[in-house]
DNA sequence: TAAAGTAGAATGAACGTTCGTTCTGGTTTT
DNA sequence: AAAACCAGAACGAACGTTCATTCTACTTTA
């Protein structure tokens, strides 16, 4: 059974049913489990079409990296945006990474498990790409500011973040008893601790009342 | 070139050759990326030697990840035994993972890094392995003691080894300036402060003095 | 002690299958 | 009419695996 509406389609549409597609065979199977007859079969269109429209399998697995990447990345300049200080940015962020595991675990588990230097050799990893960059801006403003403690960057950020994209991890595997988003505040917190100044942190009580 | 002696093997010498060239091959290129011949080459083994001794491609993975779980594994229990507070043992744990990604690269790739279930579809995930497990249980007993603050063991388990281990792959990634190892106090010291009670939490010094 | 016998480790050519890709011929759009 | 798009049969390289055979080390027989 597909996953897609089975209206003949053209150009655009044709297009984005086989990224659909794709996505849903490689974050389930994996890039190297999914053959392009599988693709061919579950997105209901003809082979040529997919040469057609993407050259070959890498560049088709290239495409969708990179639109989930950049749809990634809208989501964090989103957060950037709508937050000011660094704390309530990286509780914004670590929203954010949480609703999109709950909402599209496919694109998460595309992005964040899948082994992308294995299939697309000259992509560099992904820590250096956009969205995780962000996320490392993030902190080095905020040891700018004062708000974290000054510490190496790479230590600040993954301390940070590292905690959240593995329970994210541990949500995708399927093995946290609760759902994700139960989880939130309670991570955003812990996270938090671990990179404040000892002066914006919560020394004997969790509740924080007001907003600075 | 190979990266083995090229003098003739038999019996256990040459299945420890094999899983030593499997090792480097699966952590370099990944799994789907090397094939049974690469392999058979780079070892100067023959085909049917490879057959022989683990039967197919599969169960030769599997035997390589079953090899060395135990191992990091080895390593984690003998941290356990060494030391007995809470803080201590979550010091060692993330210091062990700092020297085995420094000394051991591959093996650190191929367990942490790899997508066991593209090609061990009926293993469970790794965060379910041995060596995990007992991360969450040092955590869970430091919380039962009072030295982590009472949080969901799913959080304050993510939130002590997650900065650790995202730190792990950015060196396995080649994208730090230091070298892991200089980063190591600061990381224990930030990923205690995520989660100990406040009391036992430094609170305006980040001076320890510690032997190393 | 030498010869014959035996178990199983090692070998590598060959096989069937799968995969990514190409190609040719048709259809739709502009 | 030209260009863009779609269809799917056909292709060839590469893969995991098999298997008949050879080789090696050890045991038994004479």
């Amino acid at each position: 059974m597909s996953t897609v509406a089975n209206k003949k389609l053209r150009g655009e549409g044709l297009r984005q049913r086989v990224l659909e597609t794709a996505l849903g065979l490689f974050s389930t199977r994996g890039y190297f489990n999914t053959s392009i007859h599988d693709i061919r079969r579950e997105a209901d269109v003809s082979i040529g079409s997919i040469y057609h429209h993407f050259g070959n399998k890498e560049a088709l697995a290239k495409a969708l990296y990179d639109d989930l990447l950049e749809r990634m990345d809208a989501g964090l300049r989103e957060v950037m945006e709508r937050e000011q200080d660094c704390r309530a940015r990286c509780d914004g962020i670590i929203a954010f990474l949480f609703q999109a595991a709950t909402e599209e675990p496919r694109t998460m588990r595309f992005v964040l498990e899948s082994r992308h230097r294995e299939f697309l050799p000259d992509e560099p990893p992904v820590c250096s790409s956009q969205p995780f960059m962000r996320m490392r801006e993030c902190i080095e403003q905020g040891i700018a500011s004062g708000e974290v403690r000054p510490i190496e960057i790479p230590v600040a950020a993954t301390a940070a973040f590292g905690g959240a994209i593995r329970l994210v991890h541990l949500h995708l595997d399927g093995v946290l008893e609760q759902p994700l988003l139960r989880y939130l505040t309670s991570m955003q917190d812990t996270a938090w601790r671990a990179v404040a100044t000892d002066s914006s942190n919560p020394t004997s009580n969790t509740i924080k009342e007001t907003e600075e």
